[in-house]
DNA sequence: TCTGAAATAGATCAGAT
DNA sequence: ATCTGATCTATTTCAGA
């Protein structure tokens, strides 16, 4: 991981769609070492995988709300439970007074409710604050 | 936007670098027809862009923490403050007692400290309210 | 580990259904 | 709006420094 890795990374979060000739460019390398590279980084696994970012608003997920999950046991094994609510985009263990905080994004306030219903379903959960998004000023990439 | 359009989108939250020959496998569409569909969701503004999902711990920003932002002036005008704190990788305008939410990712607590300095040089911040994250269970791409 | 070129594969376009 | 087929461009691999 040195500079020029850094460089591709970022790069490469702009536009992962460009020709490695023009990454390589923006480098000063070879198409064909700017290849060997991001190929190990890949392997390596500091870059995960190419994706494509959607407008939620687009795709029938306009209202974003972030919820703090409080319980009543430890919710560390209980990944599953939350990969099980589709709406649910991000789940983490938190430190604080509640335990765990997911990011919903669902179509309407209803969805948005019903969600809120089957967290409550989750064994361990004893009650939910959800902060509803008015706006969203702007979601970037990882600062490098 | 059919149901084609939607998967798709999906298969390329999955992997946008596949061809578009396996893309247009999975569908039943030929290529062509494949990119066609893709380029107008693209020119729609549906699909934002192409990037790569990064591993954050590799890339010195292990440290994840949410920030409750208060405030005693309305914040609606500050996105350029909140921009300007490059480790602010998402900032949202919040209905509820605190005013803007924003997700912080930093190499360490002493770094996140420090973010936390700069938001309350900004305008109008009463009090910050930081979460930190111990664990995350999963991030993952919008429900379709 | 990088460079440069050759081989392979995919993207793009024109024309037709 | 989608398909087929041809052209063009990019990716990938490899020998050599």
């Amino acid at each position: 991981m040195d500079d020029i890795d850094r460089a591709l990374i970022q790069r490469l979060q702009e536009d992962a769609g460009q020709p490695y000739a023009a990454l390589a460019a923006s480098v000063g390398l070879s198409a064909g070492a700017t290849h060997e590279r991001v190929r190990k980084l890949r392997e390596r696994g500091v870059i995960r995988r190419t994706t494509v970012e959607v407008d939620p608003a687009a795709v029938g997920s306009g209202v974003l709300a972030y919820v703090m999950v409080d319980s009543t046991a430890w919710m560390g094994d209980s990944r599953a439970a939350f990969e099980g609510i589709a709406e649910i985009q991000e789940a983490h263990i938190i430190a604080g007074s509640a335990s765990v905080m997911v990011k919903v994004r669902t179509a309407t306030t209803e969805q948005l409710q019903d969600v809120l219903r089957r967290l409550y379903a989750i064994d361990g959960v004893s009650g939910t604050q959800a902060t509803v998004v008015l706006e969203t000023f702007f979601e970037r990439p990882l600062p490098l």
